[in-house]
DNA sequence: CGTTATCTTGACGACTATCAACAGTCGTGG
DNA sequence: CCACGACTGTTGATAGTCGTCAAGATAACG
């Protein structure tokens, strides 16, 4: 827990060829992280992170298709807002997986949160401040950059889409009180199958679990610093998973084969992820949230 | 970590009278917790907390000082607002301290933020969702309840308000990667003394900090559940802090005795709370946010 | 003045860290 | 095509932090 000499420092200039899409991992080799629709075009995962809080009208769904076809590469490993940056854009992952976190001044590393594709990295659109955690890729990511001026048009015509945002960004709050939770009070054991838990869901969300397996770009390392526990301290953690039949692993694809043993494991309830609307009686009624 | 078996439940059926008040605690005995301006007239926290991050006109000052005159006292240990309420009302912690947990079912409990007297209990205006933890108070505390017509006749009147409001609302979320990075990464020591920096940083924005000790009404059974450590441990190491000179008790007053070793220990940077406005050469120039 | 909550201390054990070494995989370059 | 180096995963031995159990001391409260 004190002195994590090696540190890995993310750097823009461990830029590597992006290989990410090319399946190089026998199992589910030939399907590519990105789900598609059944006539093969891409599903996009805001749209469908944003459809589970909201009613997104086909107005709506065409805006947002829109405003997020302009997407950039970021290679593996890479800063995609350094801690003190301002940005001047609202960003979200469309494809690939993402991480806060935070150094300390020993080298250790503490990641606050993963993110998935349809997760905004700098939701607070009304206040571009200074960001006090970096967010870096984990895998190779594909993100959007959305002006401020983008957003203030939504706001006007699209109040969906912003009530979208905002549930997720409540969302995302949760999660990280979870998180709390996870490293104050679970094991390793437990807290590393509630992890697993929360990608899978999330995950699921946006169309990127096939036949309860999905793919799994965090290494070893990384989960240790999203964990809070050392990179062997994870390994005998993830065998001893392995070992009871809960979690498997084909190539970098984590493949769950026992979910209610996983989720009885890390006392795993979906509900604080918010990822469906919540109806009273009265909500129903009027029709409108 | 495992089995917490005595649990102490918040109930409302442990109400007590509210002595909080009365000095009992030798030391700096006489002194209300609530701060009190010269003329002796208190000190509105929520006012003193939003003047951080924005320039409050002295109308703001007056509606918000109008909006939290209607104090109700909640006694010691009792639920403000249970885990999956939906609240239909703004609250805010106007005195005394609460606390944001979450209750596992092994019965251990987490304590994920620590409210001090100006901190918002539900910010999220726009969306009165379901909670997924609960907030209970620490002390006896005194709370204010704002429907939410008055926020938003507040966003049309009063821009800068809700501004200040969704700042603080980012101030907490960093608070809470704070808490990760500390729970996954530092010693129960160093931690322990962060988050003493925390509190006393928090406390002195609002006025609540004299002569470097502030009111500490949580018990070491509370300050586990937030470390993620026992009672017992808790103990230890808040006797090697006192110890090493760095803090002393006096009743229930915490003085800070080497602040800046405290932050040295905790490597705290009081950065992330987010108190001051952040002002880029073009911002000055431009005289408005 | 007794009862309860809170704080304190000691002994022991469990979980996790540290240190060290090695195996497997992958991309690169000869 | 193979060799090399870098990264990742794996395993063993040992040490340290922290948990558990138990008991007592102190202080608060009716």
């Amino acid at each position: 827990m004190a002195n994590h000499a090696k540190l890995q420092i993310f750097s823009t200039e461990t830029a590597k060829p992006l290989t990410y899409f090319v399946s190089r991992d026998g199992g589910s080799g030939e399907v590519s992280p990105t789900t598609r629709n059944a006539d093969n075009t891409l599903q996009n995962p805001l749209i469908l992170r944003l459809s589970h809080p909201v009613d997104l009208s086909s107005d709506d769904r065409a805006v947002l298709q829109a405003i997020t076809s302009d997407t950039r590469e970021v290679p593996r490993r890479t800063d995609i807002i350094h801690e003190g940056d301002r940005p001047d854009c609202v960003r979200v992952v469309m494809e690939g997986i993402a991480c806060r976190y935070k150094l300390l001044r020993d080298g250790s590393r503490q990641i606050t949160a993963f993110l998935v594709p349809g997760d905004l990295c700098n939701p607070h659109i009304t206040r571009l401040q200074e960001m006090d955690h970096g967010i870096a890729s984990v895998s190779p990511c594909m993100i959007v950059e959305i002006p401020p001026s983008t957003i203030t048009k939504l706001a006007s015509r699209h109040p969906r889409v912003i009530d979208g945002l905002v549930w997720a960004s409540l969302a995302d709050e949760s999660v990280m009180r979870e998180w709390i939770v996870g490293l104050g009070r679970r094991m390793a054991d437990r807290n590393m199958a509630h992890l697993i838990c929360e990608l899978y869901t999330r995950l699921e969300a946006v169309g990127l679990v096939e036949d309860r397996s999905f793919h799994m770009p965090i290494t070893q390392n990384e989960l240790s610093d999203a964990l809070g526990i050392t990179t062997v301290h994870t390994n005998r953690t993830m065998a001893d998973l392995r070992d009871r039949g809960l979690i498997a692993f084909e190539g970098r694809w984590l493949r769950v084969l026992d979910l209610a043993g996983l989720r009885d494991l890390g006392q795993f309830n979906p509900q604080y992820l918010h990822l469906r609307r919540q109806r009273s009686g009265s909500d129903l009624e009027n029709g409108e949230v």
